[in-house]
DNA sequence: CATGACCAAAGTGCATACACTTCATGCCAC
DNA sequence: GTGGCATGAAGTGTATGCACTTTGGTCATG
């Protein structure tokens, strides 16, 4: 029916991540909430086996916490925690804009100018789609390096970054970076590469300094509710 | 016998990943080299579910390569992964020089100089342990930042850096890395912190330069000999 | 001798079953 | 009431079973 993927293993395990990383970055899902594999399951139609074997995935991927014999809850970073993954963040971005500037083709010029156009759309919208948006921005980055493994890390740190940011942000935080992000396409396309790589250090800064608010929200929440929308991928 | 961890979920399928980790660090599996499911699970005494989360998290790890309906396999870096985890790995070890300089305690420096001194014992005997031991030093270094997101990433680094190492390098290439961890030691210790992330950035270049050869070794080996050594933890 | 179809062996994909652990609830002694 | 213990429900840990896929070899055929 659909396109197949097959990135790892079975593809029913990936639509699984997704669809919890996804949910986890447009914060439906909230650091603290509980993934009992049978739910977890019964939302994406498969058995057990797989739901846990995507639930070993995330947490891997540092967004699920695993504790043994305990249902597994999404990851509740520290501000600590925070802090660090947005200095590595900083790391490995820099190096993206590195390996890019001066390099874009028009091509990739005009789609990254396509996200921000979507972000500028969605930007009164819901909070979830602007983070989601903002991240897809930086993933897609990184992807124009064709360097799989930065892309894998850099991809892996940015959703981090979003459980973070969803946990610890105030809303609509993330707002202005879309002109930021505008400045960027056009200082990656022309400009010297360490005057890039410098701005995007600025940028990641900002974003991570506008979110100091350590916000508690609700708990126990409805999770097969949650997830419904995500589990059509 | 020795510490429990549960890092992650239950401890046998750890002790798996860090057996394979192992044998995969210390070139005593190649890339490319099979592991079927079951041989491993009778290899550590496990039925093939644990085995095949373990492969699992490995796959995660970039470690082991893992198509669909086909036995997972040693990953085998090409030599511009290579370059991009040396890369990664220069940036990430920057930061935790940058955090760690001139916070050292007396006790973390002997530590240190203790893991140099293992190294200088074992520079004559099997190759593998060089490289573990190097491995472990840079690790431990991580370690001391006390930050476990950094740390995660900087371990899993070393180990694909270590896999790239085992099938690209020549032997003892690596034998020289230890007057540069000592140097690194004092001057991680005294020195200012950008000169000590910088002397981290030439020593692993140096690293990353001596390894260019592109050296295939022989194919079809013996998986249960292989990891018999390595099942008892 | 090369080539392609077929078949069995090996291996993975996934679900299910069962033992054990955790957790919440209610009960009882105080 | 209140604190502590028993108990069952909910959930995880792991092994096993079966269907499907891949693979390598064999044999007939050109």
């Amino acid at each position: 029916m659909t396109a197949r993927r097959n990135s790892a293993t079975g593809d029913r395990m990936t639509a699984i991540c997704q669809g919890i990383r996804r949910a986890i970055i447009e914060g439906a899902l909230l650091p603290g909430d509980r993934l009992p594999e049978d739910a977890l399951g019964e939302s994406f139609g498969v058995s057990r086996t797989i739901a846990r074997h995507a639930l070993g995935q995330l947490a891997a991927e540092g967004l699920v916490d695993l504790r043994r014999n305990r249902i597994a809850t999404v990851a509740a970073p520290t501000p600590a925690d925070a802090r660090d993954i947005f200095d590595i963040r900083v790391a490995l971005e820099r190096q993206v804009v590195q390996h890019l500037a001066g390099n874009l083709t028009p091509d990739q010029v005009a789609e990254l100018k396509d996200i921000v156009a979507q972000e500028h759309a969605a930007r009164h919208g819901p909070d979830g789609a602007s983070i989601r948006l903002a991240t897809e921005f930086h993933i897609r980055l990184a992807q124009m390096t064709g360097k799989p493994i930065l892309v894998r890390y850099v991809t892996e740190i940015c959703y981090r970054a979003g459980l973070s940011l969803s946990s610890l942000a105030r809303p609509h935080s993330s707002e202005c970076a879309i002109s930021e992000h505008l400045a960027l396409i056009e200082l990656i396309a022309r400009g010297p590469a360490d005057k890039a790589a410098q701005m995007m250090a600025d940028h990641l800064e900002a974003v991570a300094a506008r979110a100091l608010l350590s916000g508690d929200r609700g708990r126990s929440r409805d999770l097969v509710n949650i997830l419904q929308p995500y589990a059509k991928g």
